[in-house]
RNA sequence: CGGGGUGUAGCUCAGCCUGGUAGAGUACUGCGUUCGGGACGCAGGAGUCGGAGGUUCGAAUCCUCUCACCCCGACCA
């Protein structure tokens, strides 16, 4: 490929509606354009890139015996109206009318129309297990999209069903796309972890959710390096503490806390560390009166793990600032359960605390030397904290740590949450209709490239992962159009390339070096090789790794071979 | 949806407070010089100043309304 058949837009000023890494260089590197908000054309850089993803994904599902095939984006209501996800999907789901005023929706995922599809088709079991798979174009209304096309509006993504005789085939078969999916993240050069995961809205039971590893990940994952137990914060268990409750060694003393409303306040007023205070969280129980939760001071709650919990209202809010008043007569920065007649819940740290601080329920009043018992009822103990660095970890093989990823695929076991409501039957061995199990495997496509930039980049630009690099190697000429020797050994190698299937890009704009360098720097070619009339006398090429500081000659008698072996090498 | 911010040339931004000729850098076109790390000179094209209404002799600038985009929260591939 030359550059002169390829319109490459780069930018050399960031524009300013980028915030994060991977999207001002996109948008730098000419891969993207946006239309309107959470909406990107893919420039023919970008979508070299993206086709590139796409590939290894096709492969690898086929690999692991899933049967692609294409469906609708736009669905008819009926039946979604049939899973009941029409009332339940909600304004992220975009509705329309076609000309006879009939619902359809734009497709966010397509559990109801391939089990529609499966529901005509297969009868038997002799016919299962099948695993269907698409790479399409998806549309969510989201809140807020933000971040280039890490979260954008319309997207592409791999999605996968598949549907079993019995739980047990189910399970074998999420282990299989669970392996595919590390198979896939690593033949793309990303680092990665698979987590343990909530299954939110799209419902069933067993989840992982597959993460890229980087700092700017919108998601926090706890981890442990002596096992490989991980888990999305928003699940992973705060184990029980080990240690039993010391005795009350400290009376119960209100002090005034003038001024004091949050936990940092009051440490820095009492001198002492947050973990010996407790903080109270007021929420609307499950019959509308007010429900204490406690924390200890340093922890954050959790609102999924509280939005299990039978005695509060779901979803869990927060309970009003009259409704406080009313209940504890002081507003919240002074709230404790001493005196609160309600129900209390405790996160299971508090257990363990003894002589620490607690709001007094009078404003600008704490109470010091509280303790559980003698001061105030037991409470309920439960997990409703996040995790944070350095608990136990579950598996009770060492300490947790946290860091952050941004998710690029998402695998369930749905089991029969829409065979069951789209009524998905088969008849078994003995001739009795049965429901199918089922399971689904996402990936997000185009979030997937904007997350292996967010990885790998350095302060000129893109490091593409060799799987996914535009172009495997970049031929910059210096005096393309003026030399003709440089012309002719540039045009050779570009053709010698291409007869041995490498992706060559030559830059023949008459450009001068420096812009040729800092371009293809920024568009992240993983190799380049630089013809100039100077090595050219000499009969050697020049060649850099993206990350080399320095180049070296290559002969060019040898170029391919060693260009070759440069590429497959790395 | 709540909170904050920004809209002036393809991109980055100045001008607005204090109303009067629409600017810079960069990118683009032509010519010349230059040619191994984002060159230089000369000439040139390019903007409904986000939109509508208002105030005024006169509005990018002041007022009202509106739209778009970005950032922070709940959602998710």
């Amino acid at each position: 490929m030359r550059i002169s058949n390829l319109l490459l837009p780069t930018l050399r000023e960031t524009p300013a509606e980028a915030e994060v890494i991977s999207h001002q260089l996109m948008l730098r590197a000419g891969m993207i354009r946006q239309l309107a908000s959470g909406f990107y054309t893919w420039m023919p850089l970008g979508l070299r890139v993206l086709r590139k993803v796409e590939h290894i994904i096709r492969e690898e599902m086929n690999r692991g015996g899933a049967i692609e095939l294409l469906m609708p984006a736009v669905q008819p209501a009926e039946l979604w109206q049939e899973s009941t996800r029409w009332e339940q999907y909600g304004p992220e789901l975009l509705r329309i009318k076609d000309r006879h005023q009939r619902d359809f929706c734009f497709g966010p995922t397509h559990e109801e129309v391939i089990s529609d599809v499966v529901r005509r088709e297969v009868k038997s079991y002799r016919q299962l297990p099948l695993n269907f798979y698409q790479i399409q174009t998806k549309f969510r209304d989201e809140i807020r999209p933000r971040f280039g096309v890490m979260r954008g509006r319309e997207f592409v993504m791999k999605d996968a069903y598949s549907f079993h005789v019995d739980y047990d085939d189910l399970v074998r078969e999420y282990r299989n796309m669970h392996d595919t999916y590390c198979r896939i993240f690593t033949r793309l050069g990303l680092e990665f972890r698979p987590v343990a995961a909530d299954t939110g809205s799209i419902g069933g039971t067993g989840s992982h959710e597959f993460h890229v590893l980087a700092d700017s990940g919108e998601d926090a994952i706890a981890y442990c390096p002596q096992s490989d137990y991980a888990a999305n914060v928003e699940l992973a268990e705060a184990v029980a503490p080990a240690t039993p409750r010391a005795a009350p060694a400290q009376p119960l003393q209100k002090v005034h806390t003038p001024r004091v409303k949050t936990i940092d306040e009051l440490c820095g007023f009492l001198k002492l560390s947050a973990d010996r205070t407790v903080k109270a969280i007021v929420v609307d129980g499950a019959d509308g009166s007010p429900v204490l939760l406690l924390l200890r001071g340093d922890h954050e709650l959790n609102l999924i793990k509280a939005g299990k919990l039978p005695q509060l209202k779901q979803p869990v809010t927060f309970a009003s600032a009259d409704g406080i008043r009313a209940a504890f007569g002081a507003n919240p920065g002074s709230l404790g359960p001493a005196g609160f007649a309600g129900t209390v819940i405790a996160d299971r740290a508090v257990m363990a605390m003894s002589d620490f601080v607690i709001g007094a329920n009078t404003d600008d009043h704490h109470y010091t030397g509280a303790n559980i018992g003698r001061d105030f009822p037991e409470p309920v103990f439960a997990d409703i904290r996040n995790v944070v660095s350095g608990d136990p970890s579950p598996d009770g093989k060492g300490a947790l740590e946290i860091c952050r990823g941004i998710e690029v695929g998402h695998i369930f076991q749905l089991r029969s949450k829409y065979s069951r409501a789209l009524n998905l039957g088969f008849l078994d061995e003995s001739g009795k209709t049965q429901i199918m199990e089922m399971g689904c495997y996402g990936i997000g496509v185009t979030r997937i490239v904007a997350a292996a930039i967010e990885q790998n980049h350095d302060e000129r630009g893109i490091i593409f992962p060799r799987a996914i690099a535009p172009f495997d190697v970049a031929i910059t000429p210096i005096g393309y159009r003026k030399n003709a020797q440089v012309k002719a050994a540039a045009d050779q190698l570009l053709a010698e390339l291409a007869a041995a299937g490498i992706d060559a890009l030559l830059d023949d704009r008459d450009e001068r070096p420096g812009v040729m360098f800092a371009d293809m720097e920024l568009i992240g070619v993983p190799h380049r090789i630089v013809i100039g009339d100077r090595g050219l006398r000499e009969g050697q090429f020049e060649y850099k790794g993206r990350r080399d500081a320095q180049p070296c000659n290559i002969p060019q008698a040898d170029a391919k071979n060693t260009i070759k072996s440069m590429i497959c090498g790395d």
